[in-house]
DNA sequence: CTTGAAAAGAACTGCCT
DNA sequence: AGGCAGTTCTTTTCAAG
């Protein structure tokens, strides 16, 4: 949570990818990758996390593998805004449990939405029911994924 | 990458929760949450590794403490279709390294990409010199992240 | 920054219900 | 499948060069 402003050299980033890419990776092996003993690596491990900068660690989890086919991204214009609007929205898409990322945005749109639905019957439920029915919604877009590839990182 | 189509339980849900939001937890501790002895949590989040559903770990990197301040959320449409323009344009966009998700996409637009800058020049630069140079890019839509939620699943 | 080693904790194994 | 009692393996920390 605290935030001491460290200055991460390339080893850093270094260190920085390979973790990105799997965190399963030991001080060990980060430090046989790059060139440093283990507890060289872990206490840069260790910097990295306490300055914030290694903000967490999850599990990927395989939505399709548990009945999630379907992957909907939503751009939402809303009709009314002004400050209260926006909060109401952001409350109610918060409570759709199918609502995997919201994303409050500047341009064309003022949310994207990632929704998770099991198929396309799922997805269209939901546009019906839990979309269009939010608080404030005007303009909808909605784009389909077919398929996705994450990226090392700009560092 | 096997995937022995498992019928993941209440319980197995539960723990990809928890790990889904922080992967640090212990199996001692995971199990502590739901109800489990160390050892009982242990053998399902294995088992939902082999099976894949737990397909990976990560760390989050804070990109905004290394200097990326601004994201950007890009929608593309490619001005001419085809097999082959496809496979390019995935190839040139994917070694832009400001380009971190590249998502193929049907709808309004083609492809869908997550992009970080260190600012909005490094944006404008990146857009003209290196987006709009990409081979078969037709409309661009463009969108800036302000503040990004992510909730903890459908499942 | 390195090596070596010890302490703590987590992962893994059999066996039993 | 879950619980109990272990053993084994890392991780984490420290001492010393």
């Amino acid at each position: 949570m605290t935030l001491p402003a460290i200055a991460p050299d390339a080893t850093d980033l270094a260190i920085l990818r390979l973790l990105a890419a799997d965190a399963t990776l030991s001080a060990a092996e980060i430090g046989r990758e790059i060139g440093l003993t283990q507890p060289a690596a872990w206490r840069r491990i260790k910097r990295l996390t306490d300055a914030g900068v290694i903000a967490g660690r999850r599990v990927v989890v395989d939505t399709a593998a548990l009945g999630f086919g379907v992957t909907v991204f939503l751009g939402i214009r809303l009709a009314a805004k002004g400050r209260t609007s926006l909060e109401e929205f952001e409350r109610a898409v918060t409570a759709i449990p199918e609502v995997q990322v919201v994303q409050h945005v500047l341009g064309q749109f003022d949310y994207r939405l990632r929704i998770h639905a099991r198929d396309i019957a799922d997805f269209e439920r939901i546009l019906r029911r839990r979309i269009m029915t939010l608080p404030g919604v005007g303009q909808v877009e909605a784009n389909v994924m077919l398929s996705e590839e994450r990226r090392p990182g700009p560092f």
